[in-house]
Order: C-alpha cells, then structure tokens, then sequence
DNA sequence: GCGTGTGAAGGGTTTCACAGCA
DNA sequence: TGCTGTGAAACCCTTCACACGC
C-alpha cells in the first residue's frame, strides 16, 4: 500500500517515468500477460532495468524475486502512486483549433480527465456544444467556475497575448493548477503549479537532437 | 560565435532552458528593452541566476560585467545555438481533431517549422486542403515522402493502435525525427529520435503535483 | 538459478561564493 | 559598485554489483 505521505513527494524526474510505465503496464495488460520481469520491462520502455527496480522498490516491494511483476498488481500500485483513480474537472479557456480538438479528444474521459467548463471571447462560440460542455462567455469565468464547478485543473489554450491574463483570472477564481499551451512565459505565484506544452519548442528540440544523427 | 562542434552536444536538461530563454528574450525584444542581467532574468524564467550564468558561460562570453547581457546579441546567440534559423520541413499522419489542429495553427511558420505533407487513411478527408498542404492517402506515404519532399520531422497523430505502425512508415521513408502525440510506448531503433508529447499524462503529472499546495 | 532490492560508486547538474572586470 | 564568469562544494540521479529470497 502507497502511503499518503509519499504523495506529492516524488521527485520531477520519477513522475513521468511512472507515467510511462503505467502505459506499458496497461499494453501488457491488453496483451494478457500476468508478470514481467524488470529486464523485460527495460525493452519495452526504453529506461534501463535497474532504474525501473529502484523507482519500483522505493514505493514498497511488490516484485517476486526469480518472477517479476505482477502486472495488474504493478498497475495498482501505478495508480496508486500517482493518484489515478479520483476524477479530474478541467476548465478550458480558448476553443480555437487546440482547444476544441482537446473538447473533443474522446480519450480523456477514460484517464479519469473530464472538461466541465469551456470559455471563449468569441460571441460567435458562445452557447456552442463542444465535446460534454456548452461554451461560456469568458467573461463570466469567475462566476462559472467559483460558483458551480469543482475544477482542479486549468487549460489555456488562447493566444500568447491573452495567456498571462487567463492564467490570472484561473487564479482569481480558485484554479491554482495551470496547463499553458500558448508558446509564452506565463508566470504565477509560487502556490501556484503550472506546466507548459510548447509544441515548437518541442518541435524544435527534436530538430536539435536529431541533427548529425 | 557558436562552434559548429557545439552543435548536437548540449545536454537534454539544458536544451529546454534554452528556449525557455529564447522565449523570454523574443518578449523582452517586444518591449523595447535592450539589456538584462541575470537576475533579473532570473524573475522573468523562473530559473536560478546562477544557473543562466552557467548556461550562458557555457557557450562563449557575451555577457557585460556591470551591465548584463545584451539582449538583440543573446537572442541571436541562443538561435545559432540551437539552430533556430533553417527552415524545418513537417509530414503529419492523422488528420483528426488534433492534426488539423496542428496543420490549421499559424505560429509555426514564423518560428521556422513548417507542415510541407499531411496524411490520413479515411478517404473523406483525402483531397481536402488543411493549412498550407493537400492531404494524401496513408498508403501513399513513402512514395510521396522519398519522392518529392524533403522532410525533417514526422509527427504521429493517429490513435494509439497505429501509432507504431506509423512510426515504422515513417522510419521506412527516411524520416528520422518523430514527435509521437499518440498516448502510448511507440519503439524505434537507436538511430531515431522519438519525442512524446502525452497530453493526457502532463495532466496527470499536474494534478500530481498540485496534490497538497 | 533467476530476478528483486539495495548499499556503494559514479556521473552529472545545480548552487555557492568570490575573483575579476566595466 | 554592479554584475559576469568560474572553480569548488553540495546535491541529486543513475548505474554497478551483489546479497537475499523464491
């Protein structure tokens, strides 16, 4: 059993990799496979054996020494880890493009991640079915948000100019975790947890990586 | 200047940093502003002063003691750096709601990235323009690639059942950097840079991190 | 024997503290 | 005085090697 008190304490580099196991897992899983052992893993997810039995052990020993894993064990114990099973509530502000592809991504729900509130400036997205949620005005975010939803999570997806001030008005209305999708530096107060997906940096990064390869 | 030999060599830690500065520079040029120390970039990044000094030190001198850097120099300095300048050629698969998304957004052309192939395997979408590019057959991939177009990167934005399938067309046709937005482990040989960007899981990772703040 | 769990070693990254220069 | 650049120290993360349990 994961303790509560190992929440929120793994290090920034442990999360995705438990991330990334956990998808493994769950392909094995579709595979009905029962156990593997830490080498196999090793294959399959690309991060070497011994790194995957340290991150493993330092949650507890749930592998068989001469077996391996147990595999829908390992899943639970994932889950456990990284808190897998309570529902997430997203709001998501800017139904551009980006937005309205996540709206609509049908792959969410299952991971236990749920928009319940979607906002735009545009009058002509106002009232608009997009994915389970009717777009709102975005002015009235505070209302919406403090008033009825229980939002853990805010996306912004608008462009780089109005970024900062999403980020600003997520604050004001309680939402202090924050995904940026806008390609600009977005800054918050340290109560504050925000991650940043910038599609050209990483586009460009993977240029970088790959030259002279 | 940047030593040709520099190129490729930068740490995946530091490669991040440094286009988390270019973005800042890119904002601070917007201001007008022409110089900026270290701390005060500090504020700006989220990033230790000491930790831009080293960063920066690493790659030549072109900071002023007493003034800070400059800041039309630093930008062109983190260019050269990470190679910002040539055009990036992209070949997309998939054309759902995340894929038109992609190939409809207008801000990659200007960072140097730029959608030159889109694929799909449903022949509705087959013909229709997206963005800049006509979208082809599935099947056609390879010929349509080695043929014609010179393509830097492939990105994979089918579902996750063929997201492996893919990758490995995309290998077949010489495309050697892949930004896989499929949420599942794809494999390629050593020879391939493979980058992942899983929305789902930097979700996950979030609302990891906001347990308790 | 096979494969996990783990102390010790190794490597890399960040911070500290300050010398040196404008 | 102000701020960069840098050796040294501290820290963290990964790998090694092997004891222990199935």
């Amino acid at each position: 059993m994961i303790s509560p008190a190992t929440r929120g304490k793994i290090s920034d580099t442990v999360i995705p990799r438990i991330l990334h196991y956990l998808k493994v897992v769950q392909q094995l899983e579709r595979e009905n496979k029962t156990t593997i052992s830490s080498e196999e893993l090793s294959k399959r997810a690309n991060i070497s054996a011994c790194l995957i039995r340290k991150d493993l052990a330092s949650f507890g020993k749930f592998g068989q020494p001469g077996m391996g894993y147990d595999i829908s064990n390992l899943k639970s114990y994932l889950l456990d880890i990284i808190g897998g099973r309570e529902m997430c509530n997203l709001a998501l502000v800017g139904v551009g493009n980006l937005g309205s592809a996540l709206l609509n991504y049908k792959g969410f729900e299952e991971e236990g991640l749920k928009f319940v509130a979607a906002f735009d400036i545009d009058e002509k997205k106002v009232g608009k079915i997009c994915g389970n949620v009717i777009v709102e005005r975005a002015d009235n975010m505070k209302n919406s948000i403090v008033g009825k939803k229980n939002i853990h999570i805010g996306i912004i997806a608008v462009p780089s100019e109005s970024a900062q001030a999403v980020a600003d008005k997520f604050i004001k209305a309680g939402v202090f975790s924050v995904l940026n999708f806008a390609p600009t530096v977005v800054s918050v107060p340290a109560e504050v947890t925000l991650r940043n997906v910038d599609l050209s940096s990483e586009l460009k990064a993977l240029r970088y990586f790959s030259v002279d390869k």
